[in-house]
RNA sequence: GGCGCGGUAGUUCAGUUGGUUAGAACGCCGGCCUGUCACGCCGGAGGUCGUGGGUUCAAGUCCCAUCCGCGUCGCCA
């Protein structure tokens, strides 16, 4: 089947070449430019989603017909293939152009004044892009990160099923989960005061199916969760590949990934290199130490090194009784300026100063606080292994701040130096191991760190000599893991605890009984009951990964109708008041209201 | 919610120490142009300088408040 033509055209505004030359062809698509050259002479550029093809007017009639219609209208054009005199070869269809015996306006551009010139949307204010997000995407490079998400979809899905995953849908509209994020709640009109909510994950429904006996699940799943937004997190909602194996280990839900990514990634990717299996395995702690934070970004090659021994008591203030991390660059070519700005981006992004200096081409110490280093200067030089021209940046404070400090001058100077960073490749890695739990905001209180269906290592054993004091809990780890790539978490998975009777243990340690357990997660732990086998999954964000294949920084971008930061959708000005009617129908009142 | 940056023509921006009629580019309108392709040339229209208050002889510019946008942190089992 050709599927280039339709009831409206002969062929699409792409595909146009030489060897159509003298055929009568019908093209429709908007008119994004008339280049009026003469009273007898004019260009039409016509764009359609495949392409654009130069229509040539070259009697007094046609031009002023084109003359007439204002840019981004829709037209029909019919008329003659013809080889150009002047060809353009920065166009597929610049060999050709079409003359046209007939033009036929099929909708009408009403605004000869547009907000904003199509070709050059990305430039324009972002609020106005999204107000007209219909006009945004007519452009060919707004538009391309769209069919990138489509297609990068398409290929998941397909390796998904070719790796013996079978996608079921699950409900949107379901119950209020007590853990986690903040939920969307909508309001039941048959059970006035009850509340649905949109799921923040699939994450119950997919143990379930499990429990059901289906063996591998998938779906690209729809997440809703109400989160203030970030450059890489879209508010409200977004997409993950969500997947769950039954009889599975974590080592069964690596190989999936590392078998289905790479191949992807270096296909659709702006980078043409992926990490093949295995992917690195980093353990949580392992990854604080050594890069501060938990999402390494592997193009980088610098660490994170203890000074603490080294530096705590050289007199410098901000060091005494605190934690001190080091990241030593070599080679490094940086001004005083550059140095500045880069400690000052450091601060803000880490809440937490960085301090610095450098082993010069003399070999001597200088910059930064290097006056308090001269009296262990051959210690310093030995223990961080400095050589000539070496910068090292570092950081203080409790252990975590030093730690994280230090991982974001890790990320900042990888940045800077293009000699440690070998930035054209997707790196991916494993974080495991991560804690079972953490102390919360409340002093001495136990909380799940993550998320409290995973397996912790060590299974019921191990939660009753925590629960009896035999063990630290805080030295409990979960079967639980992140994907990463660049520097971004990409997922979270886990080895789900499939046991109701660690499920009540795991609980209990945090000050939860059963009786908990069975209201917070009903349906779960009664399944469990059934018999359930032992499985395991994780879920990668679609935006994400899409975001990182088509390089660009903002999510909004590779979001077909993305929401504003305010999570406010400008184009149809939702969230929006409703009317009374409909309150009172879902006997809702309203206590509060925004000025309009 | 905290912090940072921004808001001037349809759009993107410039606007000096507070001082004449607030400029440029693109777009739009009119005219010219027979091979353009970011067409070119000539002319023109288009501004509550986000909003409200204040200081001043004088405010786009300084001060205060407020709204909006983006970034960042909090938050995101």
């Amino acid at each position: 089947m050709d599927q280039c033509k339709t009831a409206y055209r002969s062929h699409n505004c792409g595909e146009l070449r030489q060897e159509q030359a003298g055929q009568t062809v019908t093209l429709s698509g908007f008119l994004e430019n008339f280049r009026e050259v003469g009273a007898n002479l004019g260009f039409a550029v016509l764009r359609d989603f495949y392409g654009v093809t130069q229509v040539v007017c070259e009697t007094e009639d046609m031009v002023k017909a084109f003359k007439a219609l204002n840019k981004e209208s829709t037209v029909q054009v019919t008329g003659t293939v013809r080889e150009r005199d002047s060809k353009n070869p920065k166009l597929p269809t610049g060999d050709i152009e079409v003359v046209p015996s007939a033009l036929t306006v099929l909708g009408k551009c009403r605004h000869n004044e547009l907000p904003f010139q199509v070709n050059r949307s990305r430039q324009a204010d972002e609020a106005l892009r999204l107000k007209h997000r219909y006009l945004d995407l007519r452009n060919p490079d707004v538009k391309k990160n769209i069919i990138l998400r489509s297609q990068v979809v398409a290929a998941l899905r397909s390796s998904m099923i070719d790796h013996g995953f079978m996608e079921i849908t699950t409900p949107i509209l379901t119950a209020s989960s007590p853990e986690g994020a903040r939920d969307y709640l909508v309001p039941s009109r048959k059970h006035p005061g009850k509340f649905y909510a949109l799921p923040q994950a699939p994450q119950q429904f997919k143990q379930l199916l499990m429990a059901s006996g289906f063996d591998k699940y998938f779906q690209i799943a729809p997440c809703f969760r109400d989160e203030d937004a970030r450059g890489d997190r879209s508010p409200g909602e977004f997409y993950q590949l969500d997947m769950e194996m039954a009889f599975a280990s974590q080592e069964d839900v690596f190989a999936v990934l590392e078998n289905v990514l790479p191949p992807i990634f270096a296909k659709y990717g702006a980078y043409d290199t992926a990490s093949s299996a295995p992917f690195l395995r980093i353990p949580y702690r392992e990854a604080m130490e050594k890069y501060g934070t938990d999402k390494p970004d592997l193009r980088i090659d610098l660490s994170v090194t203890d000074a603490t021994a080294l530096l705590a008591d050289c007199g410098f203030e901000p060091f005494s009784g605190n934690t001190v991390k080091a990241v030593v660059v070599s080679e490094f070519e940086g001004t005083r300026k550059q140095i500045d700005k880069l400690c000052a981006d450091v601060e803000v992004q880490a809440g937490n100063k960085a301090y610095w200096f450098r082993l010069d081409e003399n070999g001597e110490l200088v910059g930064g606080i290097s006056k308090f280093l001269q009296d262990r200067k051959d210690e310093v030089v030995k223990s961080l292994g400095l050589t000539k021209n070496c910068f090292v940046g570092l950081s203080s404070g409790a252990k975590g701040a030093a730690q994280k400090t230090a991982g974001v001058l890790v990320k900042m100077l990888g940045a800077f130096c293009p000699n440690h960073m070998k930035k054209e490749q997707y790196a991916f890695c494993w974080i495991v191991d991560f804690p079972m739990y953490e102390i919360g905001e409340e002093p001495g209180q136990l909380e799940f760190c993550h998320n409290p269906f995973s397996m912790p290592a060590g299974g019921a054993e191990a939660l009753r000599k925590a629960a009896a004091g035999e063990i630290d809990p805080l030295s409990i780890t979960a079967d639980q893991y992140d994907l990463v790539c660049n520097g971004i978490e990409l997922s979270s998975g886990a080895v789900r605890n499939h046991d109701p009777e660690i499920m009540v243990e795991a609980f209990r340690l945090v000050g939860l009984g059963e009786e908990d357990v069975k209201a917070k997660f009903p349906a779960m732990y009664n399944a469990f009951t059934y018999g359930a086998p032992p499985h395991a999954g994780i879920a990668p964000g679609v935006d994400r990964m899409v975001m990182l294949l088509a390089g660009e920084e903002s999510i909004r971008e590779i979001i077909p109708f993305p929401m504003n930061k305010n999570a406010q959708d400008l184009m149809m000005d939702a969230p929006s008041f409703v009317t009374d009617a409909q309150l009172a129908e879902l006997n809702i009142k309203v206590t509060a209201r925004e000025e309009e």
